[in-house]
RNA sequence: GGAGAGGUGGCCGAGUGGUUUAAGGCGCACGCUUGGAAAGCGUGUAAGGUUAAUAGCUUUCGCAGGUUCGAAUCCUGUCCUCUCCGCCA
């Protein structure tokens, strides 16, 4: 959410901004309800004061047994016009809030500015080192071949999108989140967690899935909760409505959970193996800095990500998005792609994020500055990384001529395998 | 799912309609005192809005409504926590 304070000053830049990733938003109607809400507030809080002040002299003349009963028809008068007042005001703040809502972040200046992904800059390239000496296979085949996963079981159970995984791609599946959590908690200081995947709507305000995007959730009805896309959700959600101490920042925090998403529009894209699924595992990288820091925080987060794809041993770019192209929260964001020789596509495998103080205000995130000075602090998060699609890129480079794949030497001890066959 | 108890400031806790402008305590900060410390004494100690303001005004006692001239206090709904019962991995 953006400072309705910034917009008040700045609304002009600000509009422009935005406009560099969205043409069609407008901040007139923020601007002229925020105007009239105030000049409300000011009327409503004067009617107040005259309220208090009046109430308290009753009470101090029925203490002396001197009350007077007709001043009460003239107070009632001015309760009413409060009372009205009040509803107004609530009726109004909360539009104005709605409309804040829906409103993206500001991109940050090192943006560049453009409308599609064909803007967007690879700014590290580290393709391909290694050959593959026969026709790469697609993971589809590959693990269908060795029997790791079974697509048409798990739509049986659930639906297309659910991947079943089974016997050794059970294990791989179950190592690769072993391992990297383990890699981010041995090389840096996070903390980890074991969130619920299930949440109610104000943490998926916090975090930007709503109100705008309540279609791309499950959404459990009956209980009013909502299934997590990301760990993002629970994890930045743990310090909603706190005030943070310095002394505590930053804060790194991690998690493994499972991740659902309905896909909805995007029916018919990437719809084959483990490119696009409705259910995948992912381990999420949070960070609660302070603002001066965010940049340079998310430039090791980027770090981290990567070193864990150098790990990996698989090729991969890092894309600097343009502004059309940025997620709704996010003032900048890193993609990490990694090459999919099988499938020859860039599989976006993780995004890194700074959200600048967007997040903490909708979720009311703080911390206390040297100066006891509260103020909104900055959250930043990384995916470290979504499992499906370093599955599949894991086998597709991996691959041998005979079909079998090997295991980078990373994950050897964690498989207690140096091939799958 | 049933029954009961309870949600008040950083923490504990008083407060059942009007000088509550939330008592008192703990903690914390600063000062006095001291060779230094402890104790003692004193002062201060929530967040939001408006504002040049750390002045004033205003909102907030889980949350949302309601009654009343006036609500932490009364009413309704709701959420959460705890205890017991039932069911259950």
């Amino acid at each position: 959410m953006i400072d309705i304070k910034n917009i008040r000053e700045h609304h002009s830049s600000l509009e422009k901004d935005l406009k560099n990733r969205d043409q069609s938003i407008s901040l007139k109607k923020i601007i002229e309800a925020d105007i009239n809400l105030r000049e409300l507030t000011k009327k409503l809080n004067d009617l107040q004061s005259e309220q208090n002040k009046q109430s308290k002299e009753i009470g101090i003349l029925k203490s002396q047994g001197k009350s007077d009963d007709s001043i009460f028809a003239k107070l009632k008068k001015l309760s009413n016009t409060i009372k009205d007042l009040e509803a107004e005001h609530r009726e109004k703040s909360k539009k104005l809030k709605d409309m804040l809502l829906e409103i993206p972040n500001i991109p940050h200046e090192s943006v560049p500015v453009g409308k599609t992904e064909k803007e967007n800059i690879i700014v590290k390239d580290c393709v391909s080192k290694k050959k593959i000496d026969c026709k790469p296979k697609s993971h589809v085949d590959l693990a269908q071949d060795l029997d790791l996963i079974d697509f048409e079981v798990g739509a049986k159970i659930s639906g297309a999108g659910f991947p079943l995984y089974k016997g050794n791609g059970a294990l791989l599946e179950r190592v690769l989140i072993n391992f990297m959590i383990d890699f981010h908690l041995k090389n840096y200081n996070y903390t980890e967690f074991f969130t619920p995947f299930l949440v109610k709507p104000n943490s998926a305000i916090t975090t930007g899935q709503l109100p705008k995007f309540e279609e791309d959730m499950y959404h459990v009805e009956k209980d009013g909760l909502y299934l997590i896309p990301t760990a993002e959700v629970p994890l930045t959600n743990i310090h909603q409505d706190d005030i943070l101490e310095l002394i505590d920042l930053p804060k790194y925090y991690l998690a493994y959970s499972a991740c659902f998403r309905r896909e909805a529009g995007s029916y018919g894209k990437d719809t084959r193996g483990l490119l696009r699924v409705h259910q995948f595992n992912k381990v999420e990288l949070v960070k609660f800095v302070r603002p001066e820091s965010s940049y340079d925080e998310l430039e090791s987060l980027v770090g981290q990500a990567t070193k864990l794809l150098d790990l990996l041993e698989l090729d991969y770019r890092v894309i600097e998005l343009c502004s059309g192209d940025l997620g709704f929260s996010a003032a900048k964001c890193y993609d990490l792609e990694v090459w999919a020789p099988g499938e020859e596509k860039w599989l976006e495998v993780s995004s890194c994020s700074n959200f600048e103080d967007f997040q903490s205000r909708r979720g009311n995130i703080r911390f206390r500055d040297e100066d006891g000075k509260i103020d909104y602090l900055h959250t930043l998060n990384g995916s470290g990384l979504a499992t499906p699609r370093i599955f599949a890129a894991l086998l597709e480079t991996h691959q041998n001529q005979d079909g079998s794949i090997k295991i980078p030497v990373a994950l050897q001890p964690y498989m207690g395998l140096a091939e799958i066959k």
